[in-house]
RNA sequence: GGCGGGUUGCCCGAGUGGUCAAAGGGAGCAGACUGUAAAUCUGCCGGCUCAGCCUACGAAGGUUCGAACCCUUCACCCGCCA
C-alpha cells in the first residue's frame, strides 16, 4: 500500500521542473511510498563559501526533508582535496588545512536549510571520514575493479576534457569513482537510496548508483536538478562583484537581495517554482500577476523576500527592504530622518572621513572599490551623483551643506550602486 | 627521452621589429529609453600625480636607436613518437 504523504514530494518535485535526469522514476516512488528513505546530496569545498549554484540543491534537500525523508548533507572533505573535472581547465588544488577551513563553514552554512530535530533529522556526514582511511590497494581492488575505464571516459566531463587542450590529469578523471563511492559508503552505513545533485553531476550520480549495483547487488537512485538558466542567454548567479555567496560577509544580504529583485520577468516563473517554497497556487497566482503588471514586479519581491529570509533571517530582511526602500524609493534623501537614513546606509558599502574630506573622486573610488580612473570615467560620463544628484565635475568635492544630518554622504554610481561616506568629529 | 605546437589584457582571440595599451568578439561599466526589467542605440572599458607618465603580451637574460614580435635559458601546457 502507497503513503500519499512520502510520494507528494515527488509530484511537487516533478511540477516545479526539478527533475532533469533521473534513473527509474516509477522504482523512486515506490520506495519513496514504501517509508521514508534516506537520500544525500553533497557540497565540495572549492571556496569559503556556498554560492547560488547550490541554492538549489540545499532547497532540494529541505523539501525533500519536509516531504518525510530523511536527508543526509554531504561535505566533501575528501573530494575537495581531489576536485570534479570542469569542463574546460584543470582545478588548482588548493591546501589541505585551507580546505579543511572550509568544510567547517560549508557544515555551518547548511544547517539552516535542515532540520537536525525529529524523527527524521538531518545529518552531516564528511567524506574525509572514509576516504581518508583508504590504502592504494583496498581503493584499487575494492572499487576501481567495479569501474570500466570505457564508462568512465565517456562520461560528459571526461570527454569534454580529453578533446580541449588542457587534458585531464588522472587526479581529475579519478574523481568520479570517489564521488561513486561515497554513494556506496551512505549506502551501507545509513541506507541511503537516493542522490541528488545538479545536472553537472549526472555521471557522478550514476557512477555511485552503478558501484552499488554491482558491489552490493542493490538498486538505489539518483535524479540531477537542472542548471538554472537566464532568459538572456548569460550566465546566471553574476553579481557585479562575482558569484552570488551565501555567505554575508562575501556578497551582502543587500545585495543578494537586490540580485532577486532584479531578476528578468522572463526568468520568473521558472524561479519561482525552483526556488520558493510556497504552495502550487500562490506561485501560479504570483506568474500571472508578474505578467499582467511586470512593472510591479510581484514575483521578483516575492522570491527576493522569501530566499533573503530563508539565507539570512527576517532580520536581516526587514534591514535590507527598509533600506532598498530609502535608496530607491520616490523620496529625497533630504528628508529622510535620521534613524530611517542610518539603518538604510547600513547595508551600504562605507568608508569613514574625519577631517577635510578629499575630493569626491577619490570617496568614490574608495567607497565603491574602484579605480580612481573608474571614478573618473563615471564621472566624466555622467554617471556618478552625490546625494542623487549627477557630480559635474571631476574636481568636484563636498560642501558643508551636502553633508545629510551633518554626518552622511550617499555617493551613487549608475543606478545600482550606492555607497555612504559617514563623517566622524 | 625525442620531435612538433603553444603560453597575449577579466575570458576567447588577432598581432610576428617601430604607426601597439595591442584588431575583433564576449563579459563588464555608464548614458538614453524604462519598471532598480528586457531589447535597442551611444560612449567607455590597465593604472596614475591623466594633453603626460608608468606598468603590461609565461619568467629571466640578450641583440637592437627601438621587441608582444628576433636570440638564449628556464617554467608550464598540448600533441605525436619512444
Amino acid at each position: 500500500m502507497s503513503s500519499p504523504d512520502l510520494t507528494a514530494v515527488l509530484d511537487d518535485l516533478l511540477w516545479r521542473d526539478l527533475i532533469a535526469h533521473s534513473t527509474d522514476l516509477g522504482a523512486l516512488r515506490d520506495a519513496l511510498a514504501a517509508g521514508p528513505i534516506t537520500y544525500y546530496c553533497g557540497f565540495d569545498p572549492t571556496a569559503p563559501s556556498l554560492h547560488h549554484g547550490h541554492l538549489v540543491q540545499l532547497l532540494t534537500l529541505r523539501r525533500l526533508q519536509l516531504g518525510g525523508h530523511r536527508p543526509l548533507a554531504l561535505v566533501g572533505g575528501a573530494t575537495g582535496l581531489i576536485g570534479d573535472p570542469k569542463p574546460t581547465s584543470e582545478r588548482q588544488l588548493n591546501d589541505m588545512d585551507v580546505v579543511a577551513g572550509w568544510v567547517e563553514k560549508i557544515r555551518r552554512q547548511i544547517q539552516p536549510f535542515l532540520d537536525f530535530e525529529g524523527a527524521n533529522a538531518a545529518v552531516v556526514v564528511n567524506n574525509l571520514d572514509w576516504t581518508a582511511p583508504l590504502s592504494a590497494i583496498e581503493f584499487l581492488r575494492d572499487i576501481g575493479k567495479h569501474f570500466r575505464v570505457n564508462r568512465m571516459l565517456a562520461k560528459e566531463a571526461v570527454a569534454a576534457r580529453l578533446e580541449s587542450e588542457a587534458g585531464i590529469s588522472f587526479t581529475e578523471f579519478s574523481y568520479q569513482i570517489l564521488q561513486g563511492h561515497d554513494f556506496l559508503e551512505l549506502h551501507r552505513r545509513h541506507g541511503c537510496v537516493l542522490q541528488t545533485g545538479g545536472s553537472d553531476q549526472w555521471g557522478n550520480l550514476t557512477a555511485g548508483a552503478e558501484l552499488i549495483r554491482r558491489a552490493d547487488g542493490a538498486s538505489v537512485h539518483a535524479f540531477a536538478t537542472p542548471l538554472l538558466t537566464k532568459a538572456d542567454g548569460t550566465k546566471f548567479g553574476k553579481t557585479e562583484g562575482g558569484a552570488l555567496w551565501l555567505d554575508p560577509a562575501m556578497t551582502s544580504p543587500y545585495a543578494f537581495f537586490q540580485f532577486w529583485l532584479n531578476t528578468d520577468d522572463r526568468d520568473i516563473p521558472g524561479y519561482l517554482k525552483v526556488l520558493s517554497f510556497r504552495a502550487r497556487p500562490e506561485i501560479e497566482e504570483l506568474i500571472v500577476a508578474t505578467a499582467e503588471r511586470p512593472q510591479a514586479r510581484a514575483g521578483q519581491r516575492a522570491l527576493a523576500e522569501e530566499l533573503t529570509a530563508l539565507v539570512h533571517g527576517r532580520d536581516e530582511l526587514a534591514r535590507v527592504q527598509a533600506a532598498s526602500a530609502a535608496l530607491f524609493g520616490s523620496g529625497a534623501l533630504e528628508e529622510l530622518d535620521e534613524p530611517t537614513l542610518t539603518a538604510a546606509l547600513a547595508e551600504a558599502p562605507s568608508v569613514s572621513v574625519t577631517g577635510e574630506p578629499p575630493p569626491l573622486v577619490d570617496l568614490l573610488a574608495e567607497a565603491l572599490a574602484i579605480s580612481k580612473s573608474e571614478a573618473r570615467r563615471a564621472v566624466r560620463e555622467g554617471g556618478a551623483y552625490l546625494n542623487n544628484a549627477k557630480i559635474a565635475d571631476e574636481g568636484a568635492a563636498a560642501t558643508d551643506a551636502d553633508w545629510l544630518h551633518g554626518r552622511f554622504l550617499v555617493l551613487r554610481r549608475g543606478k545600482r550602486s550606492v555607497a555612504v561616506v559617514e563623517r566622524s568629529r
